[in-house]
RNA sequence: GCGCCCUUCGUCUAUCGGUUAGGACUCAAGAUUUUCAAUCUUGCAAGAGGGGUUCGACUCCCCUAGGGCGCGCCA
């Protein structure tokens, strides 16, 4: 190995952290874990519009739920406008840049025309050769990037292999916007170079993109990073992820009751595989991952196999942490709950049983409700219609068996059983209105 | 419209030219001598379609279909 790597995950501030970014940035950090290379993280707010520092927040506190550490201090993309800046302006002092002066509603004029016509859709190069007059002094213009036109680009991508654009179907892209700010696609070239990254690892939907910032990479004569494009996550149905479509935030993930684990478990195999095996710690996670093995085609949530797997890590989680785990739960409720001491010695002391047939800590704390509170319990549907006149009867004539027994360990049982034989009643007749 | 990507059970996937196409989730049945859960056993279930290449294609190539992404002075 020449270097060790430099991974970075890169969002932009404009929303919550989805599972998709969630999945970049856990196959960005498990490369970066498992190379001992450098995970960074640099926050894109280039879009002052959009960006709000809420989102910057939910961006870091999930990364932090997540367990995704990031090496070194959060990079924010805006605050290095300036060097942004200085690049366009040494492209366009290269002659590898170029001011245009086409305004954006001759610009959307141009797009309709062309799709009228039925032509791509791409800026044509009016400004490209054309030397700006007296007429344009004073007038605002973005700086484009005066991209090569003939042969074509190669991103040579991990997991998608080579794929090959025709240089004459990429226009020329903003570098810097007419008030001088500069776009993404400058910022990210930029940023990426300064901060060494040495694998540029996204989602698909920066395909297209790549072949464009190669472009640029090669104006500046930087050198050339690994990518690769994650296929995307679409929603149980197939169809794409949106904010009304099963594309929660992790926190959401984390107030339905699933683990960290179990999520970076369940988002790694999605469209990640290693042989047959399912259940896979992070710890082998970091030991396994490469990105040889990783799918080309986009996958589905699907929240059965998600409660399977987080059944599994709640009923492989030792007790005393699922204490805490459920009373950090609580407290996050509105309003919150405390809870008690006796409270929490009786959910320590339950908890053998309680993990066993839980899915969620949602599902678990139902469960546990009884131990929070004392006194008698509103019935349920299911539970009316087994407390019948005889199971009634039946309850009254158990009780004084049940007030005589020890309640922790078998002995509840032996006891039941025997009440049962005595009165020559099957051990459901009994049990059925007991649990009730 | 143009460009690019993708396509194995319902879902996540294994297979890297030769397999009865395997595993997991879901679902169904059974076991575990009361329920639920867990666990175990068994079962249902797949190579989008059409052409090639090859002694032999899920696997390589082409076409079609379907799905997705992109085509902003958004990121």
């Amino acid at each position: 190995m020449l270097e060790r790597p430099v991974l970075r995950f890169a969002p932009s501030p404009t929303g919550m952290l989805h599972i998709g970014g969630a999945r970049t940035a856990l196959f960005n950090w498990l490369y970066a874990r498992h190379t001992g290379g450098t995970f960074l993280l640099r926050i894109e707010d280039t879009d002052r519009e959009r960006s709000t520092p809420e989102a910057v927040a939910a961006i870091l506190s999930g990364m932090t739920w997540m367990g995704l550490n990031w090496d070194g201090d959060v990079v924010y993309q805006f605050a290095r406008a300036a060097r942004h800046r200085e690049v366009a302006e040494k492209l366009l002092a290269n002659g590898k840049a170029y001011r245009c002066y086409a305004t954006a509603e001759e610009l959307t004029q141009m797009r309709e025309e062309q799709k009228a016509a039925g032509r791509p859709m791409r800026y044509d190069g009016r400004w490209r050769d054309r030397t700006p007059g007296p007429e344009q002094e004073g007038k605002p213009f973005v700086v484009r990037l005066k991209a090569r036109q003939e042969g074509e680009t190669i991103v040579k991508d991990v997991v998608l292999g080579d794929v090959r654009f025709e240089n004459s179907q990429l226009d020329d892209m903003v570098l810097l916007r007419s008030d001088s700010t500069p776009t993404y696609m400058l910022a990210v070239v930029v940023d990426d170079l300064d901060m060494g990254v040495t694998h540029v690892i996204r989602g698909a939907d920066h395909l297209n993109n790549a072949a464009r910032q190669l472009q640029l990479i090669e104006a500046m004569g930087a050198p050339m990073p690994v990518y690769g494009h994650l296929p995307l996550i679409n929603g149980p149905d197939g169809a794409k992820l949106s904010k009304r479509h099963g594309a929660l935030a992790v926190e959401a993930y984390r107030d339905m009751g699933y683990l960290p684990e179990t999520m970076r478990n369940y988002l790694l195999r999605l469209g990640w595989s290693h042989g047959d095996d399912e259940i896979i710690s992070t710890e082998q996670a970091i030991q396994w991952f490469n990105f040889e093995s990783i799918g080309k085609s986009a996958a589905r949530m699907d929240y059965k196999k998600l409660d399977n797997l987080n059944g599994h890590y709640i009923r492989a989680t030792p007790d005393a942490s699922l204490v805490a785990e459920v009373t950090a739960f609580l407290s996050r409720e509105t309003p919150p709950r405390v809870l008690s001491m006796t409270a929490r010695q009786r959910l320590q002391a339950a908890m053998p049983l309680l993990k066993e047939r839980a899915k969620t800590l949602v599902e678990l704390i139902q469960g546990a409700e009884f131990l929070f509170n004392d006194g008698p319990r509103a019935l349920d549907e299911a539970a009316a219609k087994l407390l019948t006149p005889d199971g009634r009867a039946t309850l009254a004539a158990v009780l004084p068996r049940l007030e005589a027994t020890d309640w922790r360990g078998p002995g509840l049982e032996s006891a039941v059983r025997a009440f049962a034989e005595e009165r020559g009643l099957k051990l459901g007749q009994v049990a059925q209105p007991l649990r009730a």
